[in-house]
DNA sequence: GGTTTTGTTTAACCCCGGCTAAATGATGAG
DNA sequence: CTCATCATTTAGCCGGGGTTAAACAAAACC
């Protein structure tokens, strides 16, 4: 059996929902419905459909587990897209901001030599722009390890390792403020009860509210360079 | 009214039979089925939905003519085609025989400023690689002036203007045997009675049979340098 | 422990874009 | 001029992927 287009994103949208949350191995629907700006009976139709296509094991009323099968489908269409952004600002010289909209729909469109050309023309990179790591082409994902920019020490040198949201204008800021991947910076202040944290980053210090300190993902220069 | 993916396609090709009939301003629906390997109701169908969206005219049972909006649509769509035709080869290195089934998925999935962007480090072509003309951004078709090979005197320069053919086989063969858009040749002979013609094409002799012949179409140098 | 709220699923409908089978128009041959 | 052939269109079907409205579980609250 194989995967549409559609049925594509809804699983690799199920992998990137599950790898973001550590508790529990089930998705909610729901969360899949707000990600993919779908109706829930839209899902759960899709659900049942990637069920009988053997992509995932489905508990209803409590959530859904991608097969291996599925995984593998999800690896595949989350490597062409992070590839093809990659692709995009490397090669093409768009910013890292404004790519993600582009690749998805580009990433349902490249063919697997295009892939692997854009891959080598890339430099083989480990990691999308935004910081995520790129699966292999046999399919399995790299494991990086950070944590959130709340656990952060005050006064010791960082590495911004992803920065986790879709919304536009919120790239464009961090764009703005060098807050991209791989750049270093420091904690300066933390405020307390959920107030800005104050930090320095490309020889300036900037505020950051605590909603969009929530986007970014950190961990130590070693730790970045692992992968 | 906006087009979806396959309104353009069916658009797009309509355009192309067009052009390559010089008889008459009518489309065949037959022709276009035949093109887009598709059913003849389908086309019935799409052509009755195209009209209601004021992009062609239909006169039944005689064939379809685009309006002025339907031209806008095509032309946008062949422009995008045959400039990720040109990316394709001359920034990520393909075979110019090779690169048409992935160009048709590009074609749909790149956005403007993708195609503007491709279309800068392409250096700005005019040809796509089998030679067609690239629309303007601001929708003109630049005229090309060539003819077929059966029209050509014997023993004088000439140079392959455009390759119209979509099976794989014979662009690989073309391809092979250095017979590609902006290549000079010299007809060496011509049997008569549909006989194979016999070319030289740098610095080799090849036999081509009638049907091959066909798909090529020439000019002289000075033509070509036109666009 | 009932009741309300919230999340999930079912039901019923929509459009798109294919298909085949059957009807109908256009056309060429006897 | 009629009849057979061929192209085109109509009719009716299917699956994919979306929707809203209503039924139904599960959890939370009093």
């Amino acid at each position: 059996m194989t995967a549409t287009d559609s049925m594509q994103e809804y699983l690799a949208e199920t992998y990137r929902i599950a790898c973001y949350q550590s508790d529990s191995p089930f998705v909610a629907t729901s969360a899949l419905a707000d990600e993919l700006r779908v109706s829930a009976p839209a899902v759960t139709r899709m659900v049942q459909r990637l069920k009988l296509a053997g992509f995932l094991e489905h508990e209803p009323y409590r959530g859904i587990r991608l097969t291996a099968a599925g995984e593998r489908e999800a690896l595949a269409n989350i490597r062409r897209h992070r590839l093809v952004e990659r692709f995009l600002v490397d090669v093409m010289g768009f910013g890292w901001h404004e790519v993600h909209d582009d690749a998805d729909d580009l990433g349902l469109a490249v063919s697997d030599i295009l892939v692997d050309k854009m891959d080598e023309m890339s430099g083989y990179p480990k990691r999308c722009p935004h910081g995520e790591p790129i699966p292999t082409a046999d399919g399995v994902m790299p494991q990086i390890v950070d944590y959130p920019l709340s656990d952060v020490h005050v006064n010791r040198e960082y590495v911004i390792s992803r920065v986790h949201t879709h919304d536009a204008n919120k790239l464009k800021y961090f764009s703005e403020l060098r807050l991209e991947p791989g750049r270093n910076f420091r904690l300066i202040t933390r405020a307390p009860f959920k107030g800005p944290l104050r930090l320095e980053v490309d020889g300036q210090t900037h505020f950051l509210g605590h909603e969009l300190a929530g986007a970014l993902r950190v961990c130590s220069q070693a730790e970045y360079q692992q992968v």
